[in-house]
DNA sequence: CTAAACTATCACGTTACGTGAGGGTCAACA
DNA sequence: TGTTGACCCTCACGTAACGTGATAGTTTAG
């Protein structure tokens, strides 16, 4: 009932090396190995590559596949729908580079000049990948922090640790405030400056957003909750304020 | 009117380290570079940049792509053709694609399970990409023949020039006769051993097709006659005979 | 039993850039 | 004119995702 590599390989299109270098980076390790030290794939096994293949098709590196699929809250019909929509917009993209072709032949038949920004329409990849790694909390922030922090030292998170824990104790300590008083609002600019400093570039909608997501994602209400009971909701609030001052000037 | 690389990088949705290493290998050029040493794009090389993303996004490789443009006998018009139906293909493929998202989905809701070879229904890149590079002589066949003939010594291509040389002149030398001639057929049998030998794995059908390029194309046809006129015609037909007899089996 | 097909690991190489270092050039502004 | 930020250059190591060939063990069909 299980597979052995040629027959996977076959059956997705891929080359066995292929799968020994799944095999070797954890992404895909099949569920069995024979007594001969045969790789043996299994229908578990072959349902994962589905999804492997088309988070790749997409864009994703075989690292943030891992990542995303390892997730604890990973769902497969989820991913299927996500990738369907994705999909759908590709051939838009296409759609978008055969539309540039006529356009060119057009010009050239009248022998007039394309603009520059038409002949290249369609060809930007970023806009497209963007959007589908922001779909699985892979943002070009978390990439930038990534590309940041994997050459942090222990001297390094010793520091971030103590800046970020000050700025949580202020922000406890002036939570009976009203978000938008001064003291408040000082704390959160420091942790503004704090993320653009070790993290990532965080320009004011993304800070809004991040304050968005302390209360809607669990897991950020939870971690930061720990300094005190609804310090979350009222870092979303306090930082909306922020915001709002920011942009308003 | 000259542009730098920054514009040209955001005009095409390229960096401005990937038009640096497409100066470095030669495919894309600057028409200009200014006495300050900064590179200076003009409008042809816009246009060529075009071509170049096509292929590209099309899945030629960069020393392919070089190749095909700085061909004699390159045509902008057709290529745009080209990449117009290849770009129409790709549609199909995505179409599949998410045709399989959709199947995959409904044998979840009704809890059955897919045929494994239906889970990868779009996946497989070999046929379009093979198709593609056929479109422009690059085929399956061309690429073995440069892998292998890439490692060659003067001593083996001496032994080439030889061997081939050979079979050659004895042709010729039976040329008078019917192609189905045993002698003949012999010849044909040592030139297909010496294909598979030096350059790449012919099947019965790359061989007849071979036969057929002798004549078709004007650079095989007049490097042949060389021996003799009226060779590649005569190998042509000598050829068929031969693979209708290797099917016959 | 045998030979061909399949399997494994090892490891260097390839392709197409990404990234950072160090330094020169250009243009707007004080 | 000097300054500064944006842009430019070359150099060169590194990365991601395998491709390729070598060597040797295992399986399967004739």
């Amino acid at each position: 009932m299980a597979h052995t590599v040629k027959a996977v390989a076959e059956l997705a299109g891929i080359s066995v090396r292929t799968l020994h270098h799944y095999d070797e980076i954890g992404l895909l390790k099949p569920a069995q190995v024979s007594a001969s030290g045969y790789r043996l794939y299994t229908q578990s096994d072959l349902e994962r590559l589905q999804q492997v293949l088309y988070f790749k098709e997409l864009g994703f590196g075989l690292h943030e596949i891992k990542e995303i699929i390892d997730s604890p809250g990973f769902d497969r019909k989820r991913a299927l729908l996500e990738h369907r929509q994705l999909l759908a917009e590709r051939q838009n993209r296409i759609e978008k580079l055969i539309h540039s072709v006529d356009r060119t032949l057009e010009a050239m038949e009248r022998g007039i000049q394309m603009a520059e920004k038409d002949m290249f329409e369609g060809f930007d990849h970023t806009k497209y990948e963007e959007e589908a790694r922001q779909r699985w909390g892979h943002s070009e922030e978390y990439r930038q922090s990534e590309q940041r922090t994997k050459k942090y030292t222990k001297a390094d998170w010793a520091q971030i640790q103590q800046e970020s824990g000050a700025v949580y104790q202020g922000l406890v300590s002036v939570m009976d405030r009203d978000p938008a008083d001064p003291e408040v609002q000082e704390w959160v600019r420091q942790w503004h400056e704090q993320i653009n400093k070790w993290f990532y570039q965080c320009s004011t909608e993304v800070f809004r957003g991040l304050g968005d997501m302390y209360v809607a994602d669990e897991r950020f209400t939870k971690n930061i909750d720990k300094y005190a009971t609804g310090l979350a909701a009222f870092m979303k609030e306090a930082m909306h304020v922020y915001c709002d001052r920011l942009e308003g000037k």
